[in-house]
DNA sequence: GGTGAAAGCGCG
DNA sequence: AAAGCGCGCTTTCACC
């Protein structure tokens, strides 16, 4: 078994360049800058405009240095496609995103002065655009759609945006932990590219199969599939309106009220509510809707090319720290599509999901003993159960959820003081955080990303309820957003915290799978590509989940990999803290509901 | 005719 | 079953 790898490992001997930063020079190729551990500059090299992932190779092979680049995203890319993989990466703009955000930067002054390298995730996303771009005619003007908008490429800008994040580092409180952040994030960034280069494994025939199941078979473009129509008009005749529009919910709306249901919305659980011969066809129309519109033919055609599925991932596309996704819904798969991921032959999925992350979380962070007690080696909503706070697992797991999310109102709000009870320091941590966004304040997770300072339209609001000339209703207002406020960063700390200790465990994981032999050729999961068809390798990753693709004979230790990937994130995040995290785990060749 | 908000529903 | 957090995506519809 490889050694456990941490991600911020790096050489150790001294005078050895520790990062070596990379970008664009003057002549248009490439200038490398190596930078020891103290910061010194060690030595300049120019590499020719298309040789890049030779010298990215070669220096890989040597001894692996972290790369420091303006973006992981469109830098990483065309080395993937020349087969070159990399041990690890400073991504200057993600990590300028945290550095100049985070309270614990004692002096963000410089780096929040450096306007050029604050650009969102968003704006840098969907390089796909430029395919998109219809042919320009004579009198068009042309423009890059994103890349003018990007963070600089060169390499001067780069070397002293990386100075500037040194040196913001270095005055932080805990630059440590912080340190741990920005390697954790850089790798994420180098998983999301890896994501994308080995694509998901996709069953096209699996996937239209299901369709037809619940569709019919694949209409005529433009026409609605058999089943719709055919379960369009029941409800209609149940209705008594032959015409019925079912597709808008304000023309719905009216119809149904017509016809005697007393709905003030046409959404599903308020639908369930009622009790009319129209309403089990319309919620079964409503499914059908969903899923041709959301992941039908027309989705497959779009997403899906050559056996593979390739979203787009945002990482750090979320302000807790998670990743978003900008195309193809990685991110909102139903779980009805999930058979349709299947493993290529003589390959498997190695798919685990870490159960109640969240709160699991929470109990480290708090110190909360009574609460690592009730999750040790088993579920821990049992574990609650038992501890004889609440009375179901259900309880548990309402109040729990009620507990991260803030909710006051219904059988959560009821439940959530018997877990103040039991597990007074877990409340304490995100009773704490609400009080303080609630009043205008900053919160941060474990590792130090902080939450957005609140709006200017907030603090209006907050400051005209406290004029003398305030109305009740600005009075009414202002606590209402306050504590919506308060909800929003009771959720980061822990939402946060758990997406640090989801990139921990992708880091890991992602450097013990490099260091499976390569499977022959022959028996190589092509359409991944020249960097990860010949081993086991990541294929999807939702905020607390990962599906590894795996050659057959690895993939019980490809199993063992990705607990002892969990168990690192762990020891990483929370040394000392009793807590586990256990993982639901399973080997087969078709993605399943588990 | 293009844009943005809102509704609705999928995921964690 | 929603509620209480965070998202993306499609469709409809009001509006400029």
């Amino acid at each position: 078994m490889p050694a456990p790898t941490q991600p911020d490992a790096s050489p150790s001997a001294p005078g050895a360049p520790r990062w070596c930063v990379v970008g664009r020079d003057a002549a248009g190729g490439w200038g490398a800058v190596d930078v020891a551990a103290d910061g010194t500059r060690i030595a300049t090299v120019t590499v020719p405009a298309n040789g890049l992932a030779d010298f990215v190779a070669e220096r890989e092979r040597i001894a692996a240095v972290r790369w420091v680049w303006h973006d992981t995203a469109s830098r990483y890319r065309p080395l993937l496609a020349a087969g070159v993989r990399v041990e690890r990466c400073h991504d200057l703009r993600l990590c300028h995103q945290i550095l100049r955000n985070a309270a614990s930067v004692q002096q963000p002054a410089a780096l929040r002065a450096a306007h050029e390298w604050n650009v969102p995730p968003e704006i840098e996303a969907a390089p796909a655009a430029v395919e998109t771009v219809a042919i320009p005619t004579l009198f068009d003007v042309i423009v890059e759609p994103n890349a003018a908008r990007g963070v600089p490429d060169g390499v001067t800008e780069a070397l002293t945006e990386f100075e500037r994040q040194r040196s913001a580092l270095a005055s932080a409180t805990e630059p440590g932990r912080l340190a741990l952040l920005l390697a954790a994030e850089s790798a994420g960034a180098l998983v999301a590219a890896e994501l994308a280069s080995a694509g998901i494994p996709w069953d096209v025939a699996e996937h239209d199969r299901i369709l037809a199941e619940s569709l019919g078979p694949r209409p005529a473009p433009g026409a609605k599939p058999d089943r719709m129509v055919e379960v369009g008009e029941v409800v209609r005749r149940e209705l008594g309106a032959p015409d019925a529009p079912l597709d808008s919910p304000p023309r719905l709306l009216r119809v149904l009220r017509a016809a005697g249901i007393e709905v003030n919305s046409t959404s599903q659980w308020e639908l369930a509510e009622h009790e009319h011969p129209a309403i089990p066809p319309l919620l079964h129309y409503k499914k059908l809707a969903r899923l041709l519109t959301a992941n039908g033919w027309a989705w497959l055609d779009e997403w899906v090319h050559d056996g593979r599925y390739r979203p787009v991932y945002i990482p750090g596309g979320v302000v807790t720290g998670r990743w978003a996704s900008n195309g193809g819904g990685a991110l909102q798969i139903p779980r009805q599509l999930r058979p349709a991921l299947r493993a290529d032959p003589g390959w498997t999925f190695v798919a685990a999901d870490v159960a109640q992350l969240e709160p699991r979380v929470l109990a480290a962070m708090a110190g909360d003993r009574a609460m690592a007690t009730a999750g040790a080696g088993r579920d821990l909503y049992a574990g609650i159960v038992e501890s004889g706070a609440v009375a179901t697992r259900q309880e548990a797991k309402i109040a729990m959820l009620g507990a991260m999310y803030g909710s006051t109102t219904g059988e959560s709000g009821r439940l959530v003081p018997r877990l103040r009870r039991a597990f007074p320091a877990a409340m304490r941590l995100v009773d704490d955080a609400a009080e303080v966004g609630a009043q205008g304040g900053t919160v941060s997770t474990w590792l130090g990303r902080s939450s957005p300072a609140p709006g200017a339209d907030w603090e209006s609001v907050q400051s005209a309820a406290s004029l003398p000339e305030a109305t009740g209703r600005d009075e009414a207002l202002a606590r209402r957003t306050a504590r919506d406020r308060g909800r929003f960063t009771r959720n980061f700390v822990v939402q946060g915290t758990a997406a640090e200790w989801a990139l921990c465990w992708l880091a890991d994981l992602r450097q013990r799978l490099a260091e499976f032999d390569p499977v022959a050729e022959s028996a190589a999961a092509s359409a991944s590509g020249a960097v990860f068809g010949r081993r086991p390798h990541l294929a999807f990753f939702l905020h607390d989940e990962v599906i590894v693709h795996a050659p057959l004979e690895h993939s019980e230790a490809v199993a063992v990999a990705v607990r002892e990937s969990a168990a690192a994130a762990g020891r990483l995040l929370f040394s000392g803290a009793q807590v586990d995290f256990p993982l639901d785990l399973s080997i087969t060749e078709r993605a399943e509901k588990h």
